[in-house]
DNA sequence: AGAGCAGTTGCACATTCGTTCAGGAGGTGC
DNA sequence: GCACCTCCTGAACGAATGTGCAACTGCTCT
């Protein structure tokens, strides 16, 4: 590891570089000039302000209303929407990519000093971790929402990962939870639940400024993550059809009305009850992909979102006044 | 001109694409593809998307605090200054270019809807306005501070052409104040100051939100524009030398320590008494130039900064302990 | 002291970007 | 209806930018 006065060093140099560059319109050959360095290093010193958030480059809709479709969305359903235009010809993996990219970008946006930061674990998480801007706050804990653990895995390496990318990009204490995605017995969970060390990190949990979540969807043609890692079992899909379970956000599943209510599947989940998820200010979902629509609107139906990134065929979907919506409506829809 | 719709289509492409430019790391060529246009139009919807205020740059100094020299100004001054990099042997001119057009990016920062904005005539800020980045808010005034009559013209032309351009960067309605910048007879201005047209104008200079001016310094080496295009003749300087004044801001002038109580000529200046002045929630001064120290000195001792621009020497001069500058303290510095 | 290593630097090259220019679309005035 | 005029578009060129690579610097460990 490099000594902090030269890692300090290297911040006033690009902070310098990123001023001129960006504020005073010069090329980055002047700069190399300026600074007496190579042209090349100024390109990386650029790079390095941006990554570090020390330039951050923010797009405002005008009039604090975007286009049609956010204002349609937020019309709708009252919530501030954030459309990632893309053609509809994208893979999903692209597609899931650059949401992931342009939530990363605008995630800073939120994050804030002396905040508690809750983040679900999931594929579309794991992405948004890869692309996050760092930004300069003090005293933010990253808390994880939902246990990773499965019959192969504790869970831990990968969800850590996840974390320590938004640790240190809002230099944040991380705070884990070492427990399965979903327990066998209930009264495990609820005898762990009572157990100090749980409790301690359930208190964090209750004090939540903002929450990061994608959404899962267990019935759609390519289920998610969650239901190929081992988490579900057979029975456990059937319950949740018997249930009437259309989605869910960090393992705790809604029907397409967005109730929760006697879904059996709930009583084993680590994750945060809707309710406990509706107390937070700020709730921030992350989707992409029209095989989603229908967990969308009953997280929607649910109030579980404030602020919410999709892609452009998803959003143009949410908006068609399709009824209400339930696993056959994807075929149901006109026009691809 | 053209149609509405097509403005606001323009807008909508500009959005989009710089959406994928910065948030999606798309290459232009790659936009233009996704947009069905050329890579150059794309190139062009971003410089529009930048120019508009579409798509917000803004360099964020680590922990709210900016370099060495930024903290230092800080904590000898009290306010938050933005040190310009630059290197020592530049032209006066490019340096005036360089620090004003910093200033027009990052003024986006203060203004925001249903504020009233004061603008001070002068060849700063007339760079600035050059280099105004647009914002979207609304109901916002941009008022003129001082007159810019002089002996040989009324001055409308030029300073309305400043404020013309503030206005349309921030859709600002625009209050021009069509009087000289000095009366020759003190009378005249206290009729004219109880006229109510012009009343009507002071009233809304009293309830400014925002102030933007640069500095004069009448005995610098080169004297700025206010003294060179028929505002003072001899018998002001003299009188000004005598009254110990260092420098103005909006033809109002001050003294090393920053009082300004019985200089003459303030009785017969057009701009607002530097109470006034001082009652204004943000004042922004822009200065370059080792020339104006001084001058820069007065204005912190007086109170009426909170936020200032400047370049690098400048900064470096303001905070070397010289103790009290007078218009000897030119001659007194050892390196140029 | 010297080998080893992580991090940094500048060069060279390939890519990407901005701007000029000629052509075309659409709208206006006579 | 036709000429004019302005604005917009895309191709082409040169300038600006990002990155793989090899050399180098400063530090650590033995």
């Amino acid at each position: 590891m490099p000594q902090t006065s030269s890692e300090a060093l290297k911040a006033a140099s690009a902070l310098k570089a990123a001023k001129m560059y960006y504020l005073q319109d010069l090329t980055m050959g002047a700069i190399a000039t300026e600074l007496r360095t190579s042209r090349s290093s100024v390109s990386r010193l650029l790079s390095f302000a941006r990554e570090s958030g020390l330039v951050d480059i923010r797009i405002t809709s005008p009039f604090d209303r975007g286009s049609a479709l956010e204002q349609d969305i937020h019309s709708r359903f009252g919530v501030t929407a954030h459309v990632v235009p893309m053609p509809e010809s994208i893979s999903d993996i692209d597609r899931l990519e650059r949401v992931a990219m342009t939530a990363g970008r605008i995630l800073g946006g939120f994050v804030d000093s002396n905040m508690i930061i809750g983040v679900a674990w999931g594929s579309t998480v794991g992405a948004i971790s890869r692309h996050l801007v760092a930004k300069p706050v003090h005293n933010t804990v990253v808390v994880q929402l939902n246990g990773a653990g499965n019959t192969q895995t504790t869970g831990i390496d990968y969800a850590s990962e996840i974390l320590q990318r938004f640790s240190s990009a809002y230099s944040a204490q991380i705070q884990q939870f070492p427990v399965p995605a979903f327990f066998d017995d209930p009264r495990t969970k609820e005898g762990l639940w009572r157990e100090r060390s749980t409790k301690r990190l359930l208190d964090i949990q209750a004090r939540l400024d903002l929450a990061i979540f994608g959404l899962g969807s267990p019935f759609a043609e390519i289920p998610s993550q969650v239901y190929i890692g081992g988490y579900l079992d057979a029975e456990d899909y059937r319950s949740l059809s018997e249930d009437g379970a259309v989605g869910d956000v960090a393992t705790v599943f809604y029907r397409p009305d967005g109730t929760s209510s006697d879904i059996a599947l709930n009583s084993r989940a680590s994750g945060p009850s809707l309710d406990r998820l509706r107390k937070v200010a700020r709730r921030v979902c992350v989707v992409s992909g029209v095989q989603k629509l229908a967990s969308l609107r009953g997280a929607l139906a649910a109030g579980l979102i404030t602020d919410l990134v999709l892609d452009e065929s998803l959003a143009s979907r949410v908006v068609e006044p399709d009824g209400r919506v339930s696993e056959s409506a994807q075929s149901d829809r006109t026009v691809a």
